[in-house]
RNA sequence: GGCCCCUUGGCGGAACUGGUAGACGCACGGGACUUAAAAUCCCGGGUCUUCGGACGUGCGGGUUCGAGUCCCGCAGGGGCCACCA
């Protein structure tokens, strides 16, 4: 008998798929589809044991459900923009695209080489200039639909790079490649109006019962929805200031608003800047605190630090009292009004500051047993429940009853009112960057920002460009951006930005559709894919790139491209792959590959040198221990690969890739092979009609059969893979200790090897092809429909029953199914071992839960 | 600092709505086959035990005939967000 070859095995079905095309999805009205994605790669070489795990999974899926019927969508493309290409130019001499599409080229084999259940030929590239010059007419979308506006803010710039960094590239206040520290600058960007529907994408999000819960939840937190007040301070002190009109402040403690010492404005409000025109120590101030930095660690250590204005604000609710106005470093512009109120008793910030400056702190909540007369806020603000007091009208009030009441007051008048606040920022999405889209758009000194026309898309990315010159490539270009303004003709410029690949992702699901379309997307085709029915990813993504498309869909819903909302009905988010880590006894990480275990157990470099392992952790470069897909496959194969992939480890937990794990999975694999072939001349001929009379053990394997049928099925729909695989292992077992005695009993042995082997199918393609065709199949298992269960076959006869004293297991009886409580009953105390326990003691009560448990109370 | 989640043998994990805790795999031990090894096959196992049983799902309490599962408190581990007013 011949060991499984995998290498021919498993290059000869991927050949005979390719061959039938059995993957090519095409729209076929009447039915049902199915459109399952995973979140495409980034091209950046090779792939990775994440990749494995995420399109493993996916494959199971769509091969499930394609074998259940549905017309299935089941795409790959690439999300190829990006900063590492421009890093691989400055650093290789390579150019970004050449760059991106030899990794593209490496990995379609690699991804080719898992036998995956893709339609290749809807793939693209988010940097073919045809899906870029699609996403350059959704942008003139937005311009045309105002969901994406021009400002200038603030920003993390690298000095020495001479670009924008996103907060991520910024590691403890130092750029990430410069490691020159950043700086905060004003600039100007474009910026998608993702606010507009903040309100919507929180609300919806109760309603999607097939996202993970902590995904929502991730998600609603970054919305931010809060419940408070705007307030206005009358400004007094300086006549420009005043002219400027009141103080408009954001609260969500407006039952405060009596404890209030001091409002502060951020160093960015244009009230900071009208002041600091003539107060050029303001200004000092000002740069001052944009030199700090916005990481974790800068703000941490961050000291509360204001500046006293000349102004003063009248409280609104207290005629006779004023309050110092101060521009304040922890006030930040772009939440809210860029402007508080401090209440120090109630805010540990407020009070921090206020303890600096020595300002006034007056508690207005008093905690539930505190006596008012006493009562005093020390180092730390109160921020809990309580009794409203020193609060005029508001005093005896819950915190809740105060904020009504305190708003209802505000209105009356006209000095504030109720408003509801969110976290969520506009998406700023310029990049001074090359290897990105190019924004469309074109500056004209006279026209201002003109859209490129439609005739003139797309607006290709020249290729002469210099990487030696910091900076944008883009705008060092000699002449790329010098164009006429297509509005009046005269001298213009083009925007040398491109946009944040963000964007790229945010509507790729969609462009799969119709990969090919003139247009950005052909609504039949969306109408009849979406939404993506299962998409699966990383849980890093929960936040950006899943909100980022939600946001797009409402959009392209909105300009009549899709009828969907919500991109993404069911969405499953994966575990990392960890590994143990090793390190050297100098601190050095070793690589697992390079760590070789001597006969005494002490574990050595290949040179002898001592290693130590340390903790298990999610593989990374840094920590070097990563096992490389391609070494995996091209020893064991795919299937090994994938089945270890589904093993063990519920699919949205942490895996843990060991060797042993791995040789398990081979060991299966071949255990599989061989109980097949071993089988094969025994068997009746295909299709052998069942015989009139199964009974005994060859019953018993049917009955298990059939429930492993059932179990899988439901195994799968919920992505229970482990328990799949561990039901495939029972059943393998069950068929290792059968002995089929006649001819009853090998076409049980058929039946059950060839659902076994069904069950496989969408887990390991490959080896389920070839044992299909060799029980003598000749129509191809990926086209083969998924078995059903034989109903009456799933419906035991007898049951055993846990029989409890006291609550404490005694005994089990064996029992016909539904046997009455009597019957019970009288069963279980005719046990032996329940006898001893009951010590003839009379009975209290007697539970029976049918089919389940007899609890005898004495 | 805020919000959230998790904790079951040596390890990964099973256990549907409260009803026989530890399926299945890994590792381990024993045996068979072999000159031998590898591969393969079979068997074993929560802990303790006076062999009756006792104790066991992070710790302490509670609800219940019955709790890994529900409730309260605590400890440990993890995640996300974070001068967000």
């Amino acid at each position: 008998m011949d060991r499984y070859n995998a290498k021919d095995i498993e290059a000869k079905w991927q050949s005979a798929w390719a061959t039938a095309d059995c993957f090519r999805a095409e729209e076929t009205p009447g039915r049902e589809k199915y459109y399952v994605l995973e979140m495409f790669p980034y091209p950046s070489g090779r792939i990775h044991m994440g990749h494995v795990r995420n399109y493993t999974i996916g494959d199971v899926i769509a091969r499930y459900k394609r074998a259940r019927g549905f017309n299935v969508l089941h795409p790959m493309g690439w999300d190829a923009f990006g900063l590492p290409a421009e890093n691989a130019a400055m650093e290789r001499k390579v150019h970004p695209a050449k760059w991106t599409y030899a990794n593209i080229a490496a990995m379609r084999d690699q991804l080719q080489s898992m036998g995956l259940s893709l339609d290749w030929s809807r793939e693209f590239a988010t940097c073919d200039p045809d899906y870029y010059a699609q996403q350059q007419r959704l942008f003139l979308e937005f311009m045309a639909h105002d969901l994406v506006y021009r400002k200038e803010t603030w920003v993390n710039w690298d000095p020495v790079d001479h670009t924008v960094l996103a907060n991520e590239q910024v590691i403890d206040g130092k750029g990430w490649r410069s490691g020159a520290p950043v700086e905060r600058r004003n600039l100007p960007g474009w910026f998608f109006k993702i606010t507009e529907y903040a309100e919507e994408l929180l609300d919806e999000l109760q309603r999607m019962e097939r996202w993970p819960e902590k995904v929502r939840l991730m998600q609603a937190n970054w919305i931010g929805r809060s419940e408070g007040a705007r307030v206005f301070f009358p400004l007094e002190g300086d006549a420009a200031a005043e002219a400027h009109g009141p103080l408009e402040v954001f609260t969500t403690r407006p039952d405060t608003l009596f404890g209030a010492s001091f409002c502060a404005v951020s160093p960015h409000h244009p009230l900071t800047a009208a002041l600091a025109e003539k107060d050029p120590e303001l200004r000092a101030f000002v740069a001052e605190c944009d030199r700090l930095g916005t990481s974790e660690e800068a703000i941490e250590t961050a000291e509360k630090r204001g500046y006293r204005t000349p102004l003063t604000a009248r409280h609104p609710l207290i005629p006779d009292q004023t309050l110092p106005v101060c521009v304040a470093n922890f006030v930040l512009m772009d939440y809210g009004t860029g402007s508080i109120f401090g209440c120090p008793a109630h805010d540990q910030r407020d009070l921090d500051f206020a303890r600096k400056y020595d300002l006034s702190v007056t508690p207005v909540v008093l905690p539930p047993d505190a006596d008012p007369a006493t009562f005093a806020i020390d180092a730390e603000a109160y921020v809990g429940e309580g009794r409203i007091y020193n609060s005029d009208f508001l005093n005896g009030l819950s915190v809740t009853d105060a904020k009504r009441s305190v708003i209802e007051r505000l209105e009356d008048l006209s000095a504030g009112r109720g408003t509801v606040q969110f976290r969520l920022r506009d998406w700023g999405v310029s990049r001074q960057r090359y290897w990105g889209c190019p924004i469309p758009v074109i500056h004209c000194p006279t026209c201002g920002p003109v859209p490129v026309p439609d005739a003139q898309l797309p607006v290709t990315l020249p290729e002469d460009v210099d990487f030696d010159t910091p900076g944008n490539p883009l705008a060092h270009h000699p002449t790329w951006k010098k164009v006429d303004c297509p509005r009046c003709g005269g001298p213009a410029e083009r925007d040398t930005d491109t946009m944040d690949t963000f964007v790229d992702s945010s509507w790729y699901f969609a462009r799969f559709c119709s990969p090919q379309a003139e247009r950005p997307l052909d609504s039949a085709a969306t109408r009849y894919w979406l939404p993506v029915d299962q998409y699966i990813g990383g849980i890093e993504h929960a936040v950006l790139h899943l909100l980022y498309a939600r946001f797009f869909t409402r959009a392209l819903q909105r300009f009549g491209d899709v009828e969907t909302v919500e991109p993404f009905a069911g969405l499953f988010t994966q575990g990392m792959i960890t590994h143990a880590t090793y390190r050297a006894e100098d601190g050095a990480w070793i690589e697992p590959n390079d760590v070789m275990q001597a006969e005494d157990g002490r574990l050595t470099t290949s040179e002898g040198r001592a290693v130590t392992q340390g903790r298990i952790e999610k593989m990374s470069k840094s920590k070097r221990n990563t096992v490389d897909p391609a070494t995996i496959i091209e020893t064991y194969g795919p299937d090994t690969a994938r089945w270890f992939m589904l093993s063990d480890s519920p699919p949205e937990r942490e895996m843990e890739w060991t060797d042993a794990g791995i040789e398990g999975a081979w060991r299966f694999v071949n255990r599989l092979w061989r109980l097949v072939e071993a089988a094969l001349e025994s068997l009746p001929p295909r299709g052998a009609p069942m015989p009139p009379v199964i009974e005994g053990p060859a019953l018993d394997l049917r009955r298990q059969v059939h429930k492993t049928v059932d179990a899988i099925t439901s195994d799968i729909e919920a992505f229970h893979f482990n328990k799949a695989v561990a039901r495939l292992y029972e059943l393998t077992n069950a068929l290792s200790g059968y002995d089929a005695k006649d001819a009853a009993g090998t076409w049980v042995l058929r039946e059950a090897l060839e659902l076994l082997v069904r069950l496989s199918g969408p887990m390991m393609p490959h080896l389920s092809e070839e044992l299909w065709q060799r029980l003598g199949h000749s129509e191809l298992l990926a086209n083969t429909a998924w078995p059903d269960a034989e109903q009456t076959l799933l419906i035991e006869e007898s049951v055993t029953l846990a029989v409890q004293v006291n609550g404490k297991k005694r005994a089990t009886i064996e029992l016909p199914r539904d046997a009455d409580q009597q019957a019970a009953e009288a069963a279980a105390l005719a046990d032996p071992a329940v006898q001893r326990a009951l010590q003839g003691q009379a009975l209290r009560k007697v539970i029976v839960v049918p089919n389940r448990i007899v609890n005898l109370v004495i």
